[in-house]
DNA sequence: CTGAAAGCGCTTACAG
DNA sequence: CTGAAAGCGCTTACAG
């Protein structure tokens, strides 16, 4: 096992002071040139590279960022990830990650880990637990550390910072009206996520558009699942399905649309001409699916794009005027695939 | 913005001098507890966190974790890694996660970011480029710095370090038979990922099969794809199965299976009684197809959880017997689902 | 029980 | 052009 070469090691073999290699290392500029190709020549030679932790005692940079997601399973959350790593290893920055498993408790020791020093900003999507206890106190510290903070998907008004957000509200309203006017009117929304910002936004624009379409909201169409409660999922939609008429379901995530597409199919229903379905989140499964799930897309590696750039802005030109903070809304798209009627 | 608190700040505040302040933040024993005491409610109540940088300086552990995977968004590597990020929370070890995009340079740049002091030890699945190139040479610096090295699912023999990969051969071999079992004769193998140690491990588990069942290797049955003419997957199937009698496919990894099933229903074929369909990788993609695909389980998470238990290992009890690696060959498992027969 | 000193690997005014 | 010195935040023998 092979020490790694420090600055001192190359002074000893030029007989030189430290001083001089940093800076011979740094290519600074008062130096002599022979005596600074030797030792660039020597430290590419023996592979020198430069202690990080003693660069960031120093106060450098650290070019860490941290990411913390609530899962990693989730192939929204993977693209969005996709996403920032692909800018941040093109601007050099390296990725530390967690994984809050949508817990407040992971989320929090995260955070606590990221403050010490490792990281020079963080990108988070909140953990559901904490947008349902809506306990921020750790973004809080975050700021106040100067460690910088951007937000994307699950974000929270209660925190100032830059986010990154789809237009939940609209993709949803747009997706109801969708369903309205190819001809359905008994609309029900299944969602395993009511309790997280993006839920709520949904639901929200589910909601307008019927009124909007002067359909009433008939509460026993509004199929919310808890957590635990997810393996219920099929029982309850076939008793929904049973005793009332339903022709098109808005489901807020991957993979309650396939849950739902299984119950319809093994009912016997036609899709779309029965019942249609839309589901949030463009993943890997609706594309597979027989037939393809319409999706309303987040584009999510683009999302993450976005964050990272935000971020590094922040960092790089170290802006600290609160006011500035913005957030970019990224326009949901609706592909349809197969389970919803052509309109024309 | 407020500035991170110090030992100094600390020792100021109590007009003690910073040894002291240190030693009571430890909790050792030759401090008076009363003064111990006060500096402990203090920093809690301050949130002081020691600066990771100058404990690293310091030759602690970093408590940091590089993983380095080919991509995030397939499955099998999001499973491993939720695995990892597992067992390295529950151990407190943060995870410097960078994606290589199968991409050599990537690789020897993430190693080389991490090799900088950053991490304690390395996990590992190397990227296709690599395997074909047989560059192994940033593995060998890991390994020369002292920093701990696992690799996991693609491996390489060239490299001495703890491995967990999946018995790739046997995986193959088994589902082979299974065809041969229920009937088949006519078993074409799709890859996309020849190129690997584990395809190549698969395609030799697959030859064999069918040498023991005294089934002849027809050339044209082996369907290897390079990435750039995955595009052409479709063609390439039609074609195929138009000129030749094929009754199974082997498919070494998802994507290939959900193109193959794709192909297949168009065609107009019966599923599993004209063809049968077994696909590496128990992934997402292949619980919702219609019908649904009969898998070769690699247990993603497990092995994920498998390479921090090895790398953990020889970072805490600084294991350095170069003698003493072991590779773990977990057992795959075939999921049966509706692509195949049933055998009674 | 407490603290002065050296040191981890580096950078950066400053003096020469 | 070169180097001595101070310092980033911490720990750890060692002395008192």
């Amino acid at each position: 096992m092979s020490k790694r070469l420090t600055l001192k090691d190359i002074a000893k073999e030029f007989n030189v002071s430290i001083a001089t290699v940093s800076k011979a290392i740094q290519d600074k500029h008062d130096i002599s040139k022979t005596l600074k190709q030797k030792i660039l020549a020597y430290a590419a030679k023996h592979n020198y590279v430069p202690n990080q932790n003693a660069l960031k005692l120093k106060g450098k940079h650290t070019k860490n960022i941290g990411v913390v997601i609530p899962s990693i399973l989730n192939l929204f959350f993977a693209k969005v990830f996709a996403g920032i790593e692909k800018i941040a290893s093109e601007n050099g920055y390296n990725l530390i990650t967690c994984i809050s498993n949508d817990s407040l408790e992971k989320e929090k020791i995260a955070i606590d880990m990221m403050l010490n020093g490792a990281v020079d900003g963080i990108i988070i999507s909140i953990a559901k637990e904490t947008q349902i206890k809506q306990d921020y106190s750790h973004f809080f510290k975050t700021m106040n550390m100067g460690i910088k903070l951007t937000m994307f998907d699950r974000v929270t008004d209660a925190v100032a910072c830059d986010k990154v957000v789809v237009n939940d509200f609209q993709g949803a309203y747009n997706a109801t009206k969708f369903f309205v006017k190819s001809g359905c009117k008994n609309i029900a929304l299944l969602s395993f996520i009511s309790e997280t910002s993006v839920g709520k936004l949904r639901i929200e624009g589910y909601k307008k558009a019927l009124l909007d379409n002067d359909i009433d909201i008939n509460k026993n169409l509004l199929l919310e699942v808890k957590e635990h409660d997810v393996d219920e999922t099929e029982t309850l939609l076939t008793l929904t399905l049973g005793s009332r008429k339903v022709d098109a379901i808005l489901c807020l995530e991957e993979t309650s649309a396939a849950i739902a597409l299984d119950t319809i199919k093994r009912l016997g229903y036609e899709i779309p001409n029965d019942i249609s379905i839309i589901a949030f989140t463009n993943g890997i499964i609706t594309k597979y699916t027989t037939p393809k799930i319409t999706t309303v897309s987040q584009h999510g590696v683009f999302m993450g794009e976005q964050s990272m750039k935000f971020l590094l802005k922040r960092i790089e030109e170290n802006v600290t005027e609160e006011k500035q903070y913005t957030t970019k809304v990224i326009k949901t798209s609706l592909i349809q695939r197969q389970t919803t009627k052509k309109l024309d």
